[in-house]
DNA sequence: CTGAAAGCGCTTACAG
DNA sequence: CTGAAAGCGCTTACAG
């Protein structure tokens, strides 16, 4: 059984294919059609349930109505929930999703990014893996729609939408320092991304603060592929040191998190007695983990509502761009029982 | 800048396109093209950046090299990872997703796979919402590929990839009763799925079984659209019970479970004294939770493999179907100390 | 009020 | 060894 086509209609119907497309595009009012011919036209479509072919739309107007999403992994919750809002959003205006896991890789971004430009999409909301800079120079220069999302690169003038990481990471330190705990160590990814930098800075700059000396001296910086053995590790290696054990412990990304709260579990240190803990992100896990962990929780809805809307900003003024948009968000800091000195 | 065409190589070598077309399909040698051109046109695509545009040679060969993922949420880890798994599935053979989350809604996914239709994939993976049989017949009478995944409709022929739900309830329960655990509720949610109901047949079985007499006694039905209170309130009322409170809980989502476990925290009861705990899906939030709980984990890399698989094999042989697939794979039950009796 | 024609960028019989 | 032509299914100036 064929797909009906717009030609099968008009055949059947005896007229030309510009006047069924007309008539099915709401055209026919502006082009004074009149009413009978529309009338024949929508009820015999309706009949043959007609349903235009986008690709053969799509190659006439050089729009796809799909937006090319290019993140870190769907399978980590941040990601995939940031995808939901974005795909919520999309669909709202008519767009839909291909989305592409870069593995934090900017190798795969680049072939992802290649492939999806070859017509398959209007534009990109783009994670960029730290090493793709000029990934996000080609966009600019061939003029492609697109929009960075939680990170940009500072030297590269773009779209984006994150969250204040410096801020979030300096209030909940602050934070710790208030309840009391002294010796905060932070537990971190070698990434030379702006929002893994910003949390180790701001961080530092609140224990500055504080009057604490060698702020970096509790600082634990994992390599970039950061396995399970190397979180324990550090962990370990954190929390048994017989006199300079940290009361408590930040980590800047959930997926460093939950490993760390393993370790602590698995070597049976009490939260908080012998050790605080606060992470960056707030999987399902802080909320059901004993006792609770203060979370740091990015606002996901907001983060895919605007990278959705600035882009289609973009792509629906292509010939005068709007001025460009640079959003930071903020975060919200949840305390748990993870946190009570 | 205007991206480069065929035509534009054509027309700056003087030759035709469809020369062009050959050299860059590989398809010189069985033209015998003369190597010489074949170089001429290799070196000026590369020097062009040339790519294909996709949604002209889809419009062309009828093909899109896309599928449409159709599942019920991509923010839910057991369905992001699902994703993932698909997505590195399909690259390997040169596909893309495009993917909608319906949301457990027969009316979103009738949208979604309408929309998807009109020539913007090759075909479809789908988790099928409750009540959405008559898009699934749908597929089949106008022979569009499919996969159906974590689910079917018994009464309707199709390929699928899901796993054995029965026997993995089934198993957990006689895990629980070789524990020595008396008193087994479960909380599930009230979805005319197979998966939900087969984990649901699973428990009572192993019940009857075991000589459990009214094995449905601490059976508990959430409804369809489970909020935090109504799993709340059905635990609550479990664990309170004076006489008959359980003392080992079943959760057949992790959803569920995730929840379940807040409110057996939040009454501060202990697991697994007061009560165990064991839950289908194995999210990170199991294994770090204190203590971690004992979970029936689904071969999720398996399940993504095994339905592109299907699916490819279907779009490939279109003129000759190959022979249905119903594949159903092993869980893997994770014991855990929630379940330490 | 309606239609013939061009064209989006490809691929592929067909012809020589 | 290579090219002219048709056609995938649409939209859209242009003409009347």
């Amino acid at each position: 059984m064929k797909k009906t086509s717009l030609n099968d209609i008009a055949q059947q119907l005896g007229v030309s294919k510009t006047l069924v497309s007309l008539v099915l595009n709401g055209k026919a009012r502006e082009h004074r059609i009149s009413e009978e011919v529309c009338k024949k036209v929508i009820d015999l479509a309706k009949e043959l349930n007609y349903k235009p072919n986008q690709i053969a739309k799509g190659l006439r107007t050089g729009k796809t109505n799909t937006i090319g999403l290019i993140i870190a992994d769907i399978a980590n919750p941040f990601f995939g929930k940031l995808g939901r809002e974005i795909e919520r959003e999309a669909a709202m205006y008519g767009y839909r999703i291909i989305f592409c896991s870069s593995d934090e890789s900017a190798e795969n971004s680049e072939t992802q990014i290649e492939m999806l430009q070859q017509g398959l999409v209007d534009g990109f909301i783009i994670s960029p893996p730290a090493g793709s800079q000029s990934q996000i120079q080609s966009l600019e220069k061939s003029k492609t729609p697109y929009v960075l999302v939680d990170r940009y690169f500072p030297e590269i003038k773009s779209n984006f939408v994150v969250v204040d990481n410096f801020k979030a990471s300096y209030e909940a330190t602050l934070y710790l320092l208030n309840k009391g705990f002294k010796r905060i160590a932070c537990v971190t990814i070698s990434a030379r991304l702006v929002n893994m930098l910003d949390r180790v800075e701001g961080y530092k700059k609140a224990l500055n603060d504080a009057g604490v000396e060698n702020p970096d001296k509790l600082l634990r910086i994992l390599p970039f592929s950061h396995e399970k053995d190397d979180v324990f590790d550090a962990v370990k290696q954190l929390v048994l040191d017989e006199n300079e054990a940290p009361d408590a412990i930040l980590f800047t990304t959930s997926k460093v998190g939950i490993m760390g709260l393993e370790c602590i579990h698995s070597l049976e240190l009490k939260i908080p007695e012998n050790v605080a803990v606060v992470s960056f992100d707030d999987p399902d896990a802080y909320r059901i983990s004993q006792p609770p962990v203060s979370a740091i929780a990015q606002p996901l809805k907001e983060l895919g509502t605007q990278s959705v809307k600035v882009l289609l900003d973009i792509i629906n003024n292509r010939e005068n761009r709007p001025p460009r948009k640079e959003i930071t968000l903020k975060t919200n800091f949840i305390a748990r029982k993870s946190t009570e000195g």
